[in-house]
DNA sequence: CCTTGACCTTCCAGTAATGGGAACCCCTAT
DNA sequence: ATAGGGGTTCCCATTACTGGAAGGTCAAGG
């Protein structure tokens, strides 16, 4: 299978996808003409992979996973322990965003939004 | 006033007022031995962008707000649109996270965590 | 006067995870 | 033969810094 037909079925731009085997996430075959050859298990990596995105995992992590997945005789603590710090990691952004939004959404309420020069959002910054 | 004083005083990392004087942020003074010079102005906008940069502003809204700031007549209007339009993305992300976290304390909570291969958190990411 | 240590300077490289685009090769159909 | 739509590699750009090397400057102490 060549590189576009993967890309739809994964899910993931082709780019993406020669990035992926540059950092060894995926091996796929060569043909006689250098075209990336790809099997089913490279296909089920990347859509893998491209789920393990979806939920934010960074990449290095994604490989880890990748690994658990492949290994049969893997504890499930383990994968649960990654998916648990990478849990702690989104709340931990979701706090900061949330703060940020709380005093955004306060500064842009309190701001007239008119052609005059006042303006809360400027005085806050300014300190 | 040198730089490590002024890295104090704004709460920025002198790496990081160099990085904004090489992007056109702050146009320090140099002293007759190459060293910086700062003047309070120069500390003031660093303190502002400082406080911009910990609401999540990009570096080039930042910029937009550093002049709408000296720029005395301003329309508030102005403002609060870039404000508005960056709480918008701030929500989004916030909600993007937020599908993220859900699905991942789902995930975690269904998964035993022992020693044993089976994993719903592996079986999910496997489609 | 010299040295030591703490400053300061510039410049280069690296980060995370792609995206864009150039230059070039391959395959198929007309 | 040529046109198009693949594929390939390689390099640069992105965001907002951060780390580190190599070297100039300054104030204090012996």
């Amino acid at each position: 299978m060549n590189i576009s037909d993967v890309a739809t079925r994964a899910g993931l731009p082709a780019k993406t996808i020669r990035y992926y085997e540059e950092i060894g996430l995926i091996k796929p075959l060569r043909g006689a003409n250098g075209y990336r050859a790809f099997r089913d298990s490279d296909v089920h990596k990347l859509a893998f992979l491209g789920r393990a995105r979806a939920l934010g995992f960074p990449i290095e992590t994604c490989r880890a996973l990748l690994a658990l997945w492949e290994d049969k005789s893997r504890a499930s603590a383990d994968v649960r322990g990654i998916a648990k710090d990478h849990l702690a990691q989104i709340e931990a952004k979701i706090a900061d965003l949330s703060a940020m939004r709380d005093t955004l959404s306060d500064l842009v309420r309190t701001c007239a939004g008119n052609d005059r020069p006042d303006c809360p959002i400027l005085k806050s910054l300014g300190g």
